[in-house]
DNA sequence: ATAAACGGTGACCATATGGTCATTAAGAAA
DNA sequence: TTTCTTAATGACCATATGGTCACCGTTTAT
């Protein structure tokens, strides 16, 4: 366990760490982060670091944790609003999930790249998840009406999966460049993801 | 340029060369591929190495086009053969594209790994592949037939391809595992693949 | 005033990286 | 056999990594 806790430095100090890593490792992914260029950034000791943090992973796991738990606060109050048809409630939940990181980008980095990560430490997040994040995508599904569905039910849910997930992946390749206001990128999201769902909805 | 001209060793070196070299850029993409590993597995000393290819960079180029060349001269004579109608050309492209990989897992790892580089490498092999790969995929969609299409053309295909895209991702990652024969593993991606593109062929 | 406890530090460690180059070994030419 | 040419080698380089720990200034307790 760390020396020193985190939690009880000078919130500002705090600020600084977490911030400086969700920057590293959003940007270079777990691997090719550098504890040096963090503590540098924020303006710590490498000692420091190491006291309040196990070790490199330990560091990682409080972030995503961290950012998930500030996703969740901010998104929780809003599932409660979703339409229960299954594939609408995947596209709204879905919707709110991009939204918020538009809204955070450093944030929203940040749990992009861990979605991509692979290898060992891809593992763990994997395992580190199996409870947390999944359950409640489970919960919400659960609560799903799938009446509304012709075809094989999974197979058209993976098909709006596929869409969402290729439509987000090229929507972020496209604005990382353009320097928009954030509710011009979310208005465009919205806009440009209901083009496609149209055509989509035909299906059904 | 190097000192040494790589493609005038014994024929057996080379080959034992690329293929540790394609088996670690495949395995742990550019940027965490070690040279000293490659150097190790396949025999040579690291001097040899950095006398055939100027550095790592040099050599991950030549294995790409390497792999692609080979790609290239098994696909070739199949274009020709592939429907005129642009989403069935482009599935069965697509398809033609995934078999290979299935039938070549290493070199299929390495290409994978490739499409997925971020950061400096990511925009190099983006700037080599302009005036190539690119080109033979626009000069097969310039000859397809657009005619059939209801909705937005882009649209469409934009959709089709992101189908593919999780599709493929999905598989390969179910696929890893078990080690089923390469035709039993072609057999069940084409026959799993045609249940969504059924549904897909419904919307047009 | 003195001692003890705490927290932060950065030099330092072992290890690994991509890359170099003087040395060696081998073959060809004399 | 002796010289010259060539190719392969691995010790070595500068740099970077994640991680440690003896040290030291500051605060608190005695």
């Amino acid at each position: 366990m760390p020396s020193r806790v985190f939690t009880e430095l000078d919130e500002k100090k705090q600020q600084k760490i977490i911030e400086a890593s969700i920057k590293e490792f959003g940007t270079y992914g777990y691997e090719n982060s550098s504890t040096n260029r963090i503590v540098k950034e924020c303006g710590i000791s490498k000692g420091s670091l190491f006291k309040y943090f196990e070790n490199k992973e330990d560091l990682y796991f409080y972030l995503i944790d961290e950012v998930a738990m500030k996703m969740s606060e901010s998104m929780t109050p809003e599932l409660a609003k979703l339409p229960k048809d299954v594939i609408e409630r995947i596209i709204a939940y879905s919707t709110l999930e991009t939204t918020w990181y538009i809204e955070n980008p450093d944030m929203g980095r940040l749990m992009i790249q861990m979605a991509q990560e692979k290898g060992e430490i891809g593992k763990k997040i994997a395992e580190h998840y199996k409870g947390s994040s999944t359950d409640t995508y489970k919960a919400l599904m659960k609560d799903a009406n799938y009446s509304n569905l012709k075809n094989d039910k999974e197979k058209v849910i993976d098909i709006v999966r596929w869409l969402l997930q290729g439509f987000n992946k090229d929507f972020f390749e496209k604005n990382t460049k353009g320097r928009k206001s954030l509710k011009k990128q979310k208005e465009d999201y919205i806009a440009q993801l209901s083009e496609y769902l149209d055509i989509m909805r035909n299906i059904l």
